[in-house]
DNA sequence: AATGAATGAGGATTCATTCAT
DNA sequence: TATGAATGAATCCTCATTCAT
C-alpha cells in the first residue's frame, strides 16, 4: 500500500519532531492528507503505527556490524573503526528514526512494545563490546573499560543528533544554524570519534595528529 | 511552603519516570496526595510547575564550572579532570532533573520555555571547550576537537543515566539489575572518561594502564 | 447536516433562555441528546456554536430594510411604517435569537466576535433613520430627532421582548401570563409604535385616535 | 464597613462592564485589592454580593415616582414629563447598576432572587402608567395605549444605555466615541422623548417644534 | 476583620477510536 | 480501501467556597 507506507513516513517525521506523545492522529492525518480513520484502520492505533515504524525500520541495524566482526582480514582497530563508521553512518542517514527510538528507549516503561529493537540494539553492542574485550585479551589495546567505551562512542553520537539546541548553539556559529544539514559534520564527527577511541585504546608512542 | 516544596519534589520524580507528556495532574496530586486544583493554584499551571522545577534546580547548576576555570592552582589537565568529576557528581546526584531536562531539551520546541537553562547549560559548555582550547594552544593538549571532547564527555554521561533499559541490559549483569544505584557504578564512570579524554588530549610515552 | 441544525436550534434556545455564559455544552449535548464533544467536533468551541448561529440567523437581518426603502410607490410616512412592521415582526418570529443577540450585543466586550451582525444591524438603523431624514428635508416630517426616533421604535421592541419578568406583570394580567404568546399582542404593538411614531412625525389637524 | 462597601462598589463595576457570570470573584478581589476570602466572608457567596448591591440600590428608585404622581400642583402632562425627567436623571446618573439590572431583569429566571426590584420596579410603573390612564379619563390626553407608552419611555431609555457598541455606532460620529459621556447628549435624550410623548399623548393645533 | 492555603465540583476541550456507509 | 460523523474517556484548568490561623 502506498498510503500506509505515506503515513509511515509522515508518521516518523513528526514523532521525530514533537515526540510521541506530542504528536496526535489527527497531526499526521492533515499533514499526510489523508482521512484520520485511515490511522487506526490500517494500524489499529496509534501505538499500532510506532510499532510497525520500528519494525520496518529496525531490520535495518542488524546484519552489518556482524559481517564486520567476522571479517578475518581485518585486524581489532580495523574492525572498531569500521563500525564506528557504520554507525554514525546508519544514524545520521536515519536520523530521525532513531530520534524516535531513544526516546522511546529512555523512557523505561517501553520495555515490552520496542523489546525486538532493544535486543537488536543490545545484540549489537555486545559485538562492539566483544571485539573490544578480544584486542584487551591480545593486548592490542590497552586494558580499558570495553563497556563503556562503547557507551562513549554512542553517547557522543546520541547526544550529537538528539540535543538539536545545544548542537545549534555550539557548534552553529552565529547564525545558530544546524550543522547536521551540513556533509562536513558527518566527517568531522566520524574522526573524532576514530581518534578518540583510538587514543584511548592504543598507546602511540609519536602521535602529533 | 511545605507542600509547594513537595509538589514539585513528585513532580520531579514522575516527570523524570514517565515522561511530562505522560505525566497527569492527577498522578501528581495522587502521588502527593494534595488535591488537584492546588498545582494550578501553585504553580498557575502544569507547565508552570516544570518551569519552577527548572528554574529551582538550574541555579544548582552554575558557578562551580567557572570556579574550576578560573583556579590558578590548577593546570589545564586537572581542570579537566575535575570538571569530569563534577559533572558527573551534579548529574548522577540529580539524575532524575536531568532526565527531565535532558528530555525536555531534545524536544526541539520548547528553546523558549527553558531557555534559561539552555542557558546555563551553554555556557558551562563553553568553559569547558574554552580549557581544552586553553591546553591546544599551550601544546599541552594534542590538537583535537575541542566541541566534540565535550560532547564525548557529556554524551557518555547522558546516555548512561537515560537508557535505563540499555544500561540494565549492558551493565545489569544476569540479574538486569540497575548499576546505578550502585556507588562503585559512579567511581567506574568518572575513572573511564577521565581516563579517555586524558589519552585523547596527551600522548604519554609510556601508558600501561 | 441535519445532527448540526439541531444543535445550533438546542444551543439557541438555551441560549435564549439561560443566557450564553451559564449555558453549558453538557446541557446542550444532554437537551439535543448528542454525544458531549460533538459540539467542539462541528463548532471547534462553544463560541463557534454562537457564532455559527449568529451567522445563519444574520443573513435573515438583511435586504428587505433596503427593499421598502427603494421602493418608489411608497411615501415617507409609509415606508417608515412598513418598517416598524417588518421589524415587529422580524423580532417577534425570531424573538429567541434576537434575545441572544441582544444580551451579546450589550455586553460591550463582544464587538470583534459580532462584528458581522452589528454591521448589519447598524445599516439597517441608518436606512430607517435616513428615511427619517429625507422625510424631515421634504417637509412632511417634523424637525425631531432621527436617530432617537429610530432607538425609540427599536427600544421599544426590545424592551418588551427581553424583560420577560416585567412584561408578564404588566401586561400578563392577574395570572400574570406571558402576553407575548397571544397573537393579539404583537398587533397591539405595532399598533402603537406606528401611532405614537406618526404622531411624533406628523402634526395632524384632527387626530381622534 | 469600609472595605465592604468598597467590594460593593468595585463588583458593581466589573459586574456592569462584564456581567454577571463573567466576572469572577478574582477579578472583583484583585481589582478591590483584598483578599479573594473576603467577599464569601462578607456577602456569604457571589450571589450574596449581588442581592446586597441590589437591595443598597433599589431603595433609590423609590418614592420620588410617587411624590411627583401625588403634587395638586400640577396636570398630568408635567407630571408626565417630570417623570421622564426623573427617570432619565436616575438612570444616567446610576447608568453602572442599571445596566446590571437589567441584565439580571432581562434573564427571566431571576424573578425570586431580585423580586424586591422587581416590585419597585413595578410599582413605579403602575404609578405612571395610571398618571396616562387618568389623562385619558380626562379627556387631557388622546385614547392611546398606556402600559406600552410607559414600554416605550423606559425601553427608549435602556435601549440607548445598554446597547454602548450600537450607541457609539450611530450618535459617537467617525470617531465612534461614546456620547454618553458628554453631558449634551442627556438633554438631548431628554428633550426627544418628552416631545415624543406628548406628540403622542396630546394633538397639538401648531406645532412648529 | 482579614488572610493564604486548600478544596471539590464542574467547566470546555482534545484525544484516540469506532461505526455506518 | 476510504470516509465523515459520532463517541466516551480523559485532559487541564477555573471556579466559588471553606478552613485554620
Amino acid at each position: 500500500m502506498d498510503t500506509k507506507e505515506h503515513i509511515m513516513q509522515v508518521g516518523m517525521q513528526l514523532f521525530a519532531e514533537k515526540g510521541y506523545e506530542t504528536t496526535t492522529i489527527r497531526d499526521i492525518a492533515s499533514k499526510a492528507k489523508v482521512n484520520l480513520a485511515l490511522i487506526s484502520y490500517h494500524f489499529g492505533s496509534k501505538e499500532g503505527l510506532l510499532k510497525n515504524i520500528f519494525q520496518q525500520r529496525a531490520l535495518n541495524l542488524q546484519f552489518q556490524i556482524w559481517e564486520i566482526s567476522n571479517d578475518k582480514s581485518l585486524n581489532e582497530l580495523q574492525k572498531v573503526h569500521l563500525m564506528i563508521d557504520y554507525y554514525i553512518d546508519k544514524i545520521f542517514t536515519n536520523h530521525q528514526f532513531h530520534r524516535v527510538m531513544m526516546r522511546e528507549l529512555f523512557s523505561s516503561q517501553s520495555e515490552e512494545v520496542h523489546s525486538d529493537t532493544i535486543d537488536i540494539f543490545t545484540e549489537n553492542a555486545k559485538i562492539v563490546i566483544s571485539i573490544i574485550e578480544k584486542g584487551i585479551k591480545k593486548k592490542v589495546f590497552r586494558n580499558i573499560d570495553p563497556e563503556l567505551c562503547f557507551a562513549s562512542i554512542i553517547g557522543t553520537i546520541h547526544h550529537l543528533m538528539h540535543s538539536t539546541i545545544l548542537r545549534k548553539r555550539i557548534f552553529g556559529g552565529k547564525e545558530k544554524k544546524d550543522p547536521i544539514l551540513e556533509p562536513s559534520f558527518k566527517k568531522r564527527v566520524t574522526k573524532h570519534i576514530q581518534q578518540m577511541i583510538e587514543h584511548h585504546l592504543i598507546a602511540e608512542k609519536n602521535n602529533n595528529n
